[in-house]
DNA sequence: TCATTATATCATTAAGTGGTGATATAATGA
DNA sequence: TCATTATATCACCACTTAATGATATAATGA
């Protein structure tokens, strides 16, 4: 059993943790490790349409993880804290290791084709 | 536009992610952080329904965040890696700073009452 | 073998969630 | 003001997913 505090802490985890659980929203704060960008250049840089990209900054933003500046007609995002960028980059060592685990998991299938050649 | 490797590495990111991005299966893991358990006293940790359990611990093992081992009619789980701790401890971190904003988001809504006292 | 205990699986249901198109807002310049 | 550009919001639909109860499996001991 959780004491309150505790449940809010999983609460708050667990919503942190699914700003990164999409593939949308990943490639967009992938493309945001760079440098920030504007709506226009996240839709160029991941190919999502932009009602998309923007109702996934809206969560992105609410959550915590990216800040949004506006420029003229411009808004420029970019990722709030580099711990996101270590978060991000401890995931990628951890996935070199347990890769194969991971893309054997079929309870939650890939969106796209994942072009998995086997 | 991503390349294909790109494509996969996103699928596999947010595969990992989404292990993390639920309640309960963030309360499975926080309970393994201390030391290895079998599912009934995971069931006692986290007050969840052993089919529940059961389920969440399929994926997290399919998605390669814990191991099992039997030992007689008991199954062990740990956590698979030492780095997961650390992104949940690197989650904590981040949380201390940005939880207000993750708190205020609203797109995804807190399933149980999170007693939040404001 | 049978009963019991521990865990896994399955089907169902209800709710969550992502993608999309249409539209609204807001900034800029003519 | 009007047109244009950049971004946000909204509603809808299809799909995903978590929780649950019932049941299956597997291990143990009588």
């Amino acid at each position: 059993m959780l004491l309150t505090s505790e449940k809010l802490e999983l609460d708050l985890k667990s919503k942190l943790f699914r700003g990164f659980s999409d593939t949308s929203r990943l490639s967009i704060l992938e493309s945001l490790r760079i440098k920030p960008l504007n709506v226009g250049e996240i839709v160029q840089a991941t190919g999502l349409n932009q009602s998309n990209i923007s109702n996934h900054l809206g969560c992105l933003r609410d959550c915590g993880l990216v800040m949004s500046e506006q420029r003229g007609r411009f808004t420029y995002y970019r990722l709030a804290d580099d711990r996101i960028d270590s978060l991000l980059r401890l995931a990628e060592e951890l996935l070199s290791d347990v890769a194969k685990g991971v893309y054997q998991c079929t309870r939650y299938e890939v969106t796209e084709g994942a072009n998995n050649g086997d």
